[in-house]
RNA sequence: GCGGACGUGGCGGAAUUGGUAGACGCAAGGGACUUAAAAUCCCUCGAUCUCUGAUCGUACGGGUUCGAUUCCCGUCGUCCGCACCA
């Protein structure tokens, strides 16, 4: 066992068949498939559609094995539905603006777009040599104009329908990479590609208004079925419902600063009024900056958690501190209770009014604020059967259900009665022209940031104008392109600092302007382009009303496979354009853009590591090889021996150098022997450990089909394929029937290791059965046992044996293309497996007129009974009350009941 | 802190609605073939014992059931998401 080289296929071998010879064999097919444009797919083409999607690629410069796992799986789908007489559309693209670019065009002194096309270009390279049936003739890549041209067009018209605005907000910007980030772009309060921290700025930038759907985009949830509940989850927490209650509290005059007559909050706990024993506002609420009007330590107080709080990771590890500010608010049921009114830091402005009513004993936050600044605590929910007399809150506030106590009107009360009462009361009382309180449903979802100071990316077809203001690019001018030259000499937009570039005259009146020299985020170019593959070609419009979705169109994208890091960016906007582009005319009836989700697990491997601690280095699996010695696992560099200490098992990083090169597998045991690999052992939304030894088991049974089939090829010529009727043919036939079934239906519930297991299954026994090697040696072994007569293929036997391999064949071709089709021109078959349908198993075939019954006493098995499938429950009964074990387990005694599962299990209770 | 998922041999994992626990693969051990190696083929492979059989066994402790890996309650552990959201 080792990490390094492969020596497997320039081995010679003097026996009949030689091995089977990926680098041959796999780009004569992929070269041929090619020339058919066997895998272009046609919009009038009038079979049933299924669109199969792959979350397309950044061009990062070198696939990874994570590409080649979820490729796999695609191309498994996508075949198996071609195979089942399906349109299939499966194309590929490339998600092609982005930081990486400009990274490197900054850092070597390239051109962006010649960075990118050039790693398009190696990509697809690579890609092409795994045998994908993409259809490569819609590829784009987002970075085209042909392509951002459309997304232009779009952004205006979602402008015009009031789904993007400009407006000025706190937003998160990204020191490192010197942009602001969408709020789903910060992660532990760090920029998400930069890991920098994120601080608030107050700019003016380009929002989505997916807000605006927010409602809908949770309801519509419980439509997709075929989503993992995962992902579902989490993108029902990240828009964050909450039913509440606006309640405006009255200022205590006499405390208020001039002008200031009450104080808004927000609370999901209304029921919980009478426990209020403290107001909290933010630090940047109006009535905060009133009170440090005259206030000087107040204002040193904000100035000292504003400083302490503009990354948003400080905030979060931050002490809990409040300012009395001397402002009391009037209690909205009792007149003579005012309550003290604190600068807290951390109450968020952005959410809800950016202001609290503070209840310590039903909020450990609260809890903990009262307890450091001497505030009542008083309980108001108390756990059924408790006494309202005693209970008491200290150092933990009570959260859960229970029933109202100190709390007026509401004693007795359970929380939801009590919630509905006080909004009940407060709503009928009026302040001014408008209600004391009202319900509102809150949302934690913000607006979608798209603006990036970057240049890289689709430019904002915007022109600012000092008489004009902003106006759009019109429709003639697009796209608006991106310079040929741009210099990362000075700090900033590229684009900004162009000499040229964003002076331009203003299209309404004519006087000079500028271009915004933002460009959107490229979260906004993936968020459409499955509708692009859908007409690609169309130059007038970004999609074609006839084909791209409703009676004769591609979407929803039937399946979607992808990695979970996107449950919530890429699929939460994609749902959001999905709806935008219908509401300004760019689809028809489609709402959700993804009918099928698959969200596949990590390719992970070992770490292997030189010395420890600050000392130890990483090396990589090719430089490492793995030994058993004395039961145990030992690592060692192939170079000179040096011991290497074997690691966690971790997701393959460069810094942890635990990364295998696809082109290396490929290169030494081809595509379908990685292919098979990826799908196998572990399921799919798991993480697949990569194994050497694995690769070569794999490598082991690319082989074995090989051998099985080119040995019996000879022996099957002219034969036509049919089912067995007896003996070995029979079980040959019943064994490749039931694969049939079974591979199916765990390629469509995206099992492929079941699916890979049931055909290793298949070979087993084919192997069994009719044993390679016999047909071409002479020393085969003639038995009842299997197909062979006499030392050869029984001629009665061949038809059977002919149609199990056929079936075999077309049954491995998801997985492993180019080996299905050697054998199947090995076999004599005509054109390509690609044209073969999946075959038609006999139901007769899958079930046995005979069945084995598990037999249990008391639960237990104690043997089995074999009895014809069609047995009724009498007959059954009788049959395992007569068997010896059960005679003997029941003395001589009656059953005291018998159980009989009809073609399951039995079991007689003594 | 809140929410969710998971825990099965030496390893990855099967067991579709409660019905034979360990399919299939990997690793390991033994054997055949070979001058030798590779490749290939055959056998063994959860644990224990009084070994032609029996007992135990799906993280741990209870429960429901004729029957529990599967359902319920509790404990421990691992992983993921969100996180001062009022």
């Amino acid at each position: 066992m080792s990490g390094g080289s492969c020596l497997l296929l320039s081995e010679k071998h003097p026996m009949a068949t030689e091995r089977y010879n990926p680098r041959a064999s796999e780009p004569k097919w992929q070269k041929a498939w090619a020339e058919k444009k066997l895998f272009e797919a046609h919009n009038d083409d009038p079979r049933p559609k299924y669109y199969m999607l792959e979350m397309f690629p950044y061009p990062s410069g070198r696939i990874h094995i994570g590409h080649v796992r979820n490729y796999t799986m695609g191309d498994v789908v996508a075949r198996y539905k071609r195979a089942k007489g399906f349109n299939v559309l499966h194309p590929i693209g490339w998600d092609a603006f982005g930081l990486p670019a400009e990274n490197a065009a900054r850092d070597n002194n390239v051109n962006p777009r010649d960075w990118t096309y050039a790693n398009i270009k190696t990509m697809k390279g690579q890609l092409k040599s795994m045998g994908l049936s993409w259809d490569w003739a819609r590829e784009f890549a987002t970075c085209d104009a042909s392509y951002y041209k459309h997304q232009q067009k779009m952004f205006l018209d979602f402008w015009k329908a009031g789904l993007a605005e400009r407006k000025s907000a706190k937003v998160n910007w990204d020191p490192v990479d010197m942009t602001v980030l969408a709020n789903e772009q910060v992660i532990d309060g760090r920029g998400w590609r930069s890991g920098a921290l994120v601080e608030q700025r107050d700019l003016t930038q380009w929002f989505f208004k997916i807000t605006s759907m927010a409602q809908e985009l949770l309801d519509s949830l419980s439509t997709l079925e075929r989503w993992p509940d995962k992902v579902k989850l989490m993108q029902a927490n990240w828009i964050g419902r909450s039913e509440g209650l606006l309640i405006r509290w009255p200022l205590a005059a006499a405390t208020a600063p001039a002008g200031e007559r009450e104080l808004e909050v927000y609370t999901t706990r209304p029921d919980t009024i009478f426990g209020a024993s403290f107001m909290a506002i933010a630090a940047d609420h109006p009535l905060t900056k009133r009170a440090a009007e005259d206030n000087a330590e107040l204002a040193a107080f904000i100035k000292d958690i504003k400083r302490g709080g503009t990354a948003t990771a400080e905030i979060e590890t931050a002490e809990k501190k409040g300012f009395d500010t001397g402002i009391r608010v009037v209690h909205p049921f009792d007149e003579s209770w005012t309550l003290p009114v604190y600068v807290a830091n951390f109450v968020l402005m952005d959410y809800g009014t950016g202001a609290i009513f503070g209840c310590p004993s039903g909020d450990q936050r609260d809890l903990d604020f009262a307890n450091k600044y001497g505030l009542p605590v008083i309980p108001v929910v108390m756990p059924q059967g408790a006494d309202a007399r005693t209970f008491q809150i200290t150092e933990e506030a009570y959260t859960d259900d229970g029933v109202m106590i100190n709390s007026r009107f509401l004693d007795g009360m359970t929380p939801q009665a009590a919630f509905d009462e006080v909004a009940t009361r407060l709503s009928g009382i009026a302040i001014g022209n408008r209600p004391q309180a009202e319900r509102k449903v809150q949302f934690r979802l913000r607006d979608w940031l798209v603006s990036r100071q970057r240049c890289w990316g689709a430019p904002i077809p915007v022109i600012y104008c000092d008489d004009c203001g902003a106006v759009p690019v019109r429709a003639e001018n697009l796209p608006v392109e991106l310079p040929d030259h741009l210099s990362f000499d000075k700090p900033g937009n590229p684009l900004d600092n162009h000499p040229t570039w964003k002076h331009v005259d203003c299209p309404q009146c004519g006087k000079p302007a500028r271009r915004d020299t933002d460009t959107m985020d490229t979260f906004v170019d993936s968020s459409w382009y499955f509708a692009r593959f859908t007409d690609p070609w169309n130059e007038a419009a970004p999609t074609t009303m006839a084909v791209v979705d409703g009676k004769n169109g591609w979407l929803p994208v039937n399946q979607y496979i992808g990695g979970v890091e996107h449950a919530i960016l890429h699929l939460l906007y994609s749902r959001f354009f999905t709806r935008a582009m219908k509401a300004t005319g760019h689809l028809n009836v489609v709402e959700e853009p993804f009918d099928g989700l698959f969200t596949q697990g990590m390719v992970v491997h070992e770490t292997y590591r030189i010395g420890s601690g600050a000392n130890g280095q990483y090396v990589t699996p090719a430089e490492v090889r793995v030994d058993m010695i004395d039961g145990e696992r030992k690592a060692a560099l192939i170079s000179d021996g040096t011991p290497v200490e074997i690691g966690a098992i971790e997701k393959m990083s460069k810094s942890k150098k635990n990364v295998v090169d696809p082109d290396d597998i490929l290169a030494n045991y081809g595509a379908d022997t990685a292919r098979w690999f990826v799908l196998s052992d572990s399921p799919p939304d798991r993480d697949v450990i990569w194994t050497e030894a694995g690769v070569e088991g794999a490598h082991r049974f690319v082989q074995r089909v090989w051998r099985q089939v080119s040995e019996a090829a000879p022996a099957l010529a002219g034969v036509s394929p049919a089912q067995g009727v007896s003996g070995p043919a029979l079980e040959l036939s019943r064994m490749a029937h039931r694969a049939a079934k079974q591979v199916a239906e765990d390629i469509e519930r995206i099992a492929f290791n079941k699916g890979i297991a049931r055909l290793y299954e298949l070979v087993n026994a084919i192997q069994t059965l009719a044993p390679a090697g016999a047909f071409t040696a002479g020393k085969s072994e003639p038995s009842g046992s299997n197909v062979l007569g006499g030392g050869s293929l029984n001629p009665e036997n061949a038809p059977a044996l002919r149609q199990a391999l056929e079936m075999l064949v077309i049954m491995i071709a998801p997985m492993m293309p180019h080996l299905a089709d050697e054998c199947w021109s090995t076999l004599g078959g005509t054109g390509f497996v690609a044209e073969r349908p999946w075959p038609v198993y006999d139901p007769a075939l899958v079930v046995d007129s005979e069945i084995v019954l598990p037999v249990q006493v008391n639960g237990k098995k104690r043997g089995d009974l074999t009895i014809a499938r069609d047995a009724d429950q009498g007959a059954v009964e009788k049959a395992v009350l007569a068997l010896d074990f059960v005679q003997k387990a029941l003395e001589g005694k009656a059953p005291r009941k018998v159980i009989i599962v009809p073609q399951r299990i039995v079991n007689v209770v003594a």
